[in-house]
DNA sequence: ATTGTAATGTTATAATATAACAATCTAGAA
DNA sequence: TTCTAGATTGTTATATTATAACATTACAAT
């Protein structure tokens, strides 16, 4: 076994607002672009969301599974494709896990901060970086496409806790 | 199966004289250092500076046993670990693949343009970029430890080609 | 109602990576 | 030299991540 949450209560602290809010937006930006958020694709996107630190796909797979269901791991690649590619969760490449997207209504190049402690991640988006790397890249001759910029280290509480 | 060298005939396209020197450099750090670059691991990063593009474990497995070898995974892996932890070599987290290190003496964090036509991948070490991610972890109260920055697109050459 | 497409179910397997323990090698101490 | 401790490599098995291929079901537009 393996599971990559370390049991916190999810995303929000509070009561489930930020679960409930990314999914309204994710059901609006569905039927904005005419794609089905069918119950299953939403589910995953709920789990993904309820959990505090990235999931992996069997993470999710067991969740899913938890109450008796008896879904097998293509059907969570499948989900977890549709929601790729509707920008309404990202990879993190170097965890092989996913997270909830904060900005998925506009297309974003993002920056992610993974504290190695906690496991949780922010994602950012920076002007100034993406300046420098479309700068670095033009001086190579380089046509940027799909940047992944995932940093690892660690939060402002963990740093503190020490 | 599966290969990632679309057999080019390696990094470098004159006459070997890059794996030499790579292999040469790695020796002599790892001399400085009291670690010890068996014939196994030199193995290993010639066969990875020999590819154009980056290659997987499984790759590099492929080609040590392509002459009768017996080698298992494991020992594959320990192999790169080595090369990894000396930063003679670097693993592309977003391809599950390794390339050769071509800046291995001094610490640095590397910035990869990965080619998504020919698989060739380019380091650069870009200040402006290493001080926009220090800015905006800063403000977000984040310790910087390991970035990861893999930048996918197309390279002059293929891009030109199009 | 029919029908073509999208979505899901199901089985099997590919591709990547590591655990655990055995055997061997190497450098330094005795 | 011989011995020994630790590092390296060998070996077997298995965990983890991901996809291929084909069957079935659901849905939307006619």
């Amino acid at each position: 076994m393996k599971s990559r949450d370390k049991n916190f209560s999810g995303r929000d602290h509070e009561n489930g607002a930020c679960v409930e809010s990314a999914l309204e937006q994710a059901e609006a930006l569905c039927r904005d672009r005419g794609a089905r958020l069918t119950p299953l694709r939403r589910r995953v996107l709920e789990i993904i969301w309820e959990s505090r630190a990235p999931l992996g796909a069997y993470d999710v797979l067991e969740r899913m599974n938890a109450e008796g269901g008896r879904n097998a791991p293509p059907t969570v690649y499948r989900a977890l494709d549709f929601l790729l590619k509707h920008g309404l969760i990202h990879r993190i490449e170097s965890q092989k896990a996913f997270v909830g997207c904060a900005m998925s209504a506009d297309a974003h190049h993002a920056l992610f901060f993974i504290c190695r402690d906690c496991g949780n991640v922010s994602e950012t988006q920076s002007e100034a970086i993406g300046a420098a790397i479309e700068a670095s890249a033009t001086r190579a001759g380089f046509l940027v496409e799909t940047p992944v910029m995932e940093i690892s280290g660690r939060c402002q509480e963990c740093h503190d806790d020490e």
